[in-house]
RNA sequence: GGGCGGUUAGCUCAGCUGGUUAGAGCACACGCCUGAUAAGCGUGAGGUCCCGGGUUCGAGUCCCGGAUCGCCCA
């Protein structure tokens, strides 16, 4: 049905999923994010990054978590007139590819794999990592996120990994990269390096050995401080029997590695005389438990500090392994040059105490065994000490020194506790209980091992790294200095290799000797090297490495590592844009003021200068956005490169989030089944819902507890509010027809007009305020604040103006109003909640103004009109509405329902400013709750008495400890007597145990008290009582309004318009009969009936009957 | 083991620099209002503000210690 004469599209019940459809096929039919993109960068740039998810995954709802944020500013600063680069961004390489194609061959864990099997394996991971890409693209559009994925970068693309070679070799070149070891968890029988992640879930409890070992000590090295404190304490080295330090481990099997023994500086140890194996030390806190442990008396003897020790030399329980190794002059077992440096420093190089305060003495005997290749925390002693290296066993596992040779370093551990007992060293051999970290693919107990790896030396850069961490905006602020701040400022170097197949590959070729290596800065680089074009070589694994080429007379090879994917993550502000850079000796800036990127002693390769004005017209970001796990992951990666090559930030705001959990805290997972579709979800609230949900549920940065029932919590405090107000409007609009290009001056329209428009001025005021703050939740919640006040307090007051109001003028002002106010609403919300507010735009604006913005996004952001700003009706109509509350809530108690006309209330409120509104607002404050006078109530009335109290915060401060006193006396005082006081602005004078203190009037509250006889209720200085006195005349009246709703109620029922005029007919009886013969007119009008006449009811029949009296009517469409 | 964050009504969460009687929404019970409303309003019930110390005239708020949950790291 279409009627032409109506002014707006008819409004129905709210079908958000089924409006959202439509929206996104407008947007989509008429391109509206395209025309957002191209819009003109009226106030310059703002600048968005993609943090690129992978798309192997599936979208999940903590997705929509992170692009709601990621979605909401962008659209905001979009309206505000900047252009916003929506840059998608896929991050596809890694291990999850890898583990995921590994699945669908069947394959158990990585094995080395052959050329041809690297090509096949590469080849399916490029493929599926695109996996789930459909759902990808259809998530990100239904959810409203507004993204270019028609133009992603995308990580494994050639043009992508050249432009991360080109950073890398920058770093090359000033230093920053470097070969060393790492101790890194590997599954044995594979010999494969596993992640943190892939090790978490494979703890387990088992009993391991627990080792107590003797090191018997040289004497001949013992430090003088040693020996200085022991003949102190009276004790001669030279008469100690078989001195020893006692030293646990729970991995025998790494005994025959053992380099080093580590004793905390700090801590307390003991010399001790044992009757079964001579003198001991070990820490002061374990000789009991190991008394204990060994059961025997363990005699005191002397006392160390843990410093003393340092350097003190002893034989292992194994010397034969380093014997061996040392006479073969094996270099790939031991680093060579850290001899030669301790050497040169007249130091030990091995089988010495070193300090760690990592040990303790909670386990063991406080003296730690170090095997560094077999510990991340031995290997750094070790690097600290310039001690050598012992690898007892391969990558496998498999000990190569010993008599156990041969043997999987597990079942080794039996054999080895065997030799030592022999040999006289062990002390005591036992078994303890604790969590030790298995592969729970194979099963096997995890090595830990040294391999060499790259690094990045950004432990050289904390300074300037935790520097730029001051110039970034965290939202939460505590991550800034707390977890993102700690971990710059124990910042170690990064480790980028990793030993996979699917990957950036490493840029580095080395000579077939070692003795030299290269990093490769672009293809051009290596076809020259390569002496041939290889514009079309895959850069990926393995075709990358069949590239070889000959320097001098040595050939080089690429290294077989793949790059950490953080690199490539972190890379993305130059990569995806294709940034190639080189040295040069004119060196340009690059960059807008805005943008302050500067490259020094750099200028774009030739042909690439179009890609450098791109990424430096888009660095560093304006703003990012995404889940706390990326403090370590992307934020880092994005931090330490721009740092390291730029020396500043990558970004300047960033929120952080939370995560997502399920309804009971736990964590949303596969395996327990608890994760939420989102598709779903948007299906039956819509993606406007989930997303209110999103900024409004928590703060950023808390963790979420997601659950179905608050997205529709969401929905009916916001969304329905809102469409409610909508469609009121239009319900009326379409009857009255309101000319709202020609809408009355605001300074002609009535007060409560002037009140909300005033009220949007300063919401207006209020979101443009949090979200430049990035406060997407005190904008939100404004918001709503301010959708609840329009609906519950405008339109329920001015219901009547809408509704066949014969005052033009009148009329025009409340239509002009709230249709601007919802227009208002439509703006600030879009960013939000971009759909539903899309439907206004269209409904509300399109429709009047055809030459206004094609969306609602590509309108401009509302600005706040100062001139229409009032505070003080502000705060008047504030008073209004609280003590309104208050006398509906004394209505509740009296009893008297509100159709029931009362004959007056008394109010009242603190400030003068609020009477003098409440005394303006008297006629809505009289029709609101249904009474026929309103009396504004102050000092000067001898009716109202008060409640004095302090004035805690000044009084407080001011007299600390009397308050108590002075709360006591003025309780004893006349409050009458105290409030006249502070009412002619005059000191009160109080006596205090014979002191008199001089009370100021601003140093007292009065509080207005509920006068005798009323039904009051008061609350902070607010007041309403209500004089419950029903009369005859006002009880017919309250009868009447009965009748009235009696009525409505049938025409309801009737299944009438709101405009269809009726003929009523009617039998009544008792006071009802009383009633209708007075107030007949007045229900006339209320019901749109054209007759009321008494007689014989026809028509559609309704009825009451109770005490007083009876009446039916007939009703009958005219 | 370390770091960061959380713990307030049955549930989800507010509570600013310490200040009087700790709030909101949902859910529950009762009542009211309603020709825009899937809504609204009111009343009631529901709190050892995780626990223990301390500072202070006064602590949900600040300090110390502990418990517990989550995340990150080891």
């Amino acid at each position: 049905m279409v009627d032409e004469k109506k002014l707006f599209k008819e409004v129905g019940g709210a079908d958000f999923p089924g409006l959202e459809a439509s929206v996104l096929s407008f947007w989509k039919e008429q391109r509206i994010f395209e025309k957002s993109e191209e819009k003109p960068a009226l106030e310059g740039e703002f600048v968005f990054y993609e943090g690129p998810p992978t798309a192997n995954g599936k979208p999940a709802m903590h997705h929509v978590l992170a692009r709601s944020f990621k979605d909401l500013f962008p659209r905001y600063k979009a309206m505000q007139g900047f252009h916003v680069t929506r840059k998608g961004g896929w991050d596809t390489h890694g291990l999850p590819v890898e583990i995921a194609v590994e699945k669908k061959l069947g394959v158990l864990g990585r094995k080395t794999l052959s050329r041809d099997e690297i090509a096949e394996f590469t080849k399916l991971c490029r493929e599926w990592v695109f996996e789930n890409i459909t759902d990808w693209n259809h998530f990100t559009e239904r959810m409203g996120y507004w993204v270019d994925l028609d133009d992603p970068y995308i990580t494994y693309q050639n043009s992508y990994i050249e432009s991360v070679w080109n950073l890398l070799k920058r770093m090359w070149d000033k230093g920053m990269v470097v070969r060393d070891y790492k101790v890194v968890p590997l599954s044995p029988r594979i010999s494969t390096t596993l992640s943190q992640n892939e090790i978490a879930d494979g703890y387990k409890e088992v009993d391991d050995p627990s080792v107590y070992v003797r090191f018997p000590l040289k004497l001949e090295t013992t430090p003088q401080t040693v020996r200085g404190k022991l003949e102190a304490q009276g004790v001669r080295l030279e008469s100690l029997e078989n001195p020893a330090i006692l030293v646990w481990t729970t991995t025998p099997w790494t005994l025959p590695s053992n380099t080093m023994a580590a004793v905390n500086p700090k801590m307390d140890y003991t010399l001790v005389k044992s009757p079964s194996v001579g003198h001991l030390i070990l820490a002061t806190d374990a000789v009991q438990r190991v008394a204990e442990l060994h059961k025997e008396e363990l005699e005191v003897v002397a006392h160390l500090k843990g410093e003393d020790m340092e350097w003190w030399t002893y034989a292992p329980p194994f010397p034969e392994v380093w014997q061996e190794i040392f006479e073969k002059n094996e270099p790939v077992n031991y680093s060579g040059s850290q001899i030669l440096i301790n050497q040169s420093r007249g130091k030990p190089f091995i089988h010495f105490v070193a300090l760690a305060d990592f040990v303790s003495a909670e386990d063991g005997s406080g003296i730690a065994h170090e095997a560094p290749v077999y510990g991340a925390e031995d290997l750094e002693i070790a690097r600290k000490y310039g001690a050598v290296f012992i690898f007892g066993t391969d990558d496998h596992g498999v000990m190569q020194v010993t008599g156990e040779r041969g043997k999987f370093f597990k079942d080794a551990d039996k054999g080895l506790i065997r030799e030592m007992k022999e040999r006289g060293v062990m002390y005591h051999a036992g078994q303890i209980r604790h969590r030790y970290p298995f592969h729970d693919r194979t099963g096997d107990p995890i090595l830990y091992f040294a391999k060499p790896s790259w690094y990045v030396k950004t432990s050289n850069y904390r300074k300037q790294l935790y520097d730029n961490n001051e110039r970034i905006n965290w939202v939460p602020e505590h991550i800034k200095h707390g977890r993102f701040g700690n971990w710059l400022k124990d910042n170690v170097d990064w480790a980028i290799s990793r030993e996979r197949y699917w990957g950036t590959p490493l840029p580095f070729w080395v000579a077939e000797d070692g003795s030299e290596s290269v990093c490769v800065g672009s293809v051009a680089e290596l076809s020259q090297l390569a002496g041939r074009d290889l514009s079309d070589l895959d850069l990926h694994r393995p075709y990358v490495d069949d590239i070889t080429f000959v320097r001098g007379s040595k050939t080089f090879k690429r290294v077989p590592e793949v790059l950490d994917v953080w690199f490539d993550s972190g890379a993305m502000p130059y990569a995806q844009w294709h940034l190639m850079l080189e040295e040069d000796s004119d060196p340009q800036i690059l960059g807008t003021s805005n943008s302050r990127y500067t490259m020094v002693s750099l200028k774009p390769m030739p042909g690439n200068e179009k890609n450098a004005e791109q990424a430096a017209r888009h660095f560093p970001a304006d703003f990012i956005s995404e889940a706390i796990d990326q403090t370590r992951g992307w934020f880092y990666s994005l931090h330490a490169i721009s740092t390291l090559l730029y020396d500043q930030p990558a970004f300047k705001n960033v929120i952080c989030l939370g995560h997502l959990v399920d309804e009971k805290g736990k964590k949303m997972s596969k395996s327990v089944g608890n994760v939420v579709e989102p598709l779903a979800v948007f299906d039956k609230y819509g993606a406007d819902a989930v997303r209110w949900y999103m900024f409004t549920a928590s703060d950023p940065g808390d963790t979420k507890r997601f659950s179905e029932r608050l997205v529709a919590e969401a929905m009916r405090g916001f969304l329905n509010t809102l469409w409610n107000v909508y469609s009121f409007f239009v319900l009326y609009a379409n009857l009255d027809k309101p000319d709202l290009k020609h809408a009355p001056e605001v300074n002609q329209r009535p007060e409560i007009d002037r009140w909300l428009v005033s009220r949007t001025q300063h919401l207006i005021q209020a979101i443009s305020k949090a979200l430049e703050h990035y406060d997407a939740r005190g904008a939100a919640t404004a918001l709503e604040d301010f959708v609840e006040e329009l609906s519950n307090w405008y339109v329920r007051r001015n219901r009547r103006r809408f509704w066949k109001n014969e005052d033009a003028a009148d009329r025009e002002a409340a239509y002009a109003t709230l249709w601007q106010a919802l227009v208002t609403v439509a703006q600030l919300a879009a960013p939000f909640t971009p759909f539903v507010t899309e439907a206004l735009w269209q409904n509300l604006v399109r429709s009047v103004d055809v030459d206004a913005a094609e969306s609602v996004h590509l309108s401009g952001w509302p600005k706040a009109d100062s001139s229409l700003n009032d505070e003080t009706l502000l705060a008047q109509m504030g008073a209004v509405v609280k003590v309104v509350g208050l006398a509906r809530a004394a209505r509740g108690v009296s009893g008297v329902k509100t159709r029931m006309p009362l004959p007056k209330v008394l109010v009242t409120a603190p400030t003068e400013d609020e009477r003098t509104g409440l005394r303006h607002f008297a006629d809505e404050i009289a029709e609101e709750l249904n009474v026929k006078a309103v009396e504004v109530l102050d000092f000067s009335q001898k009716l109202l008495s008060y409640r004095v109290l302090p004035n805690l915060p000044i009084l407080g401060k001011k007299y600390g400890k009397q308050v108590p006193a002075i709360r006591a006396a003025l309780s004893e005082l006349d409050s009458r007597h105290v409030a006249a006081t502070v009412k002619a602005e005059k000191e009160l004078k109080l006596e205090l145990n014979g002191e008199t203190v001089a009370i100021m009037p601003e140093e007292l509250l009065l509080e207005a008290q509920s006068p005798e006889g009323y039904s009051a209720q008061e609350q902070d200085g607010y007041l309403a009582a209500l004089e419950v006195i029903v009369d005859d005349a006002l009880f017919l009246e309250g009868l009447a309004r009965d009748l009235v709703r009696l009525v409505q109620q049938a025409r309801k029922e009737m299944g009438l318009q709101v405009s269809d005029r009726i003929h009523l007919t009617y039998a009544a009886e008792g006071k009802y009969a009383e009633s209708l013969m007075q107030f007949g007119p007045r229900l006339q009008e209320e019901t749109l009936a054209l007759s009321l006449n008494q007689g014989q009811v026809s028509g559609f029949l309704t009825e009451l009957q109770d005490e007083e009296g009876a009446v039916k009517f007939g009703l009958a469409k005219a």
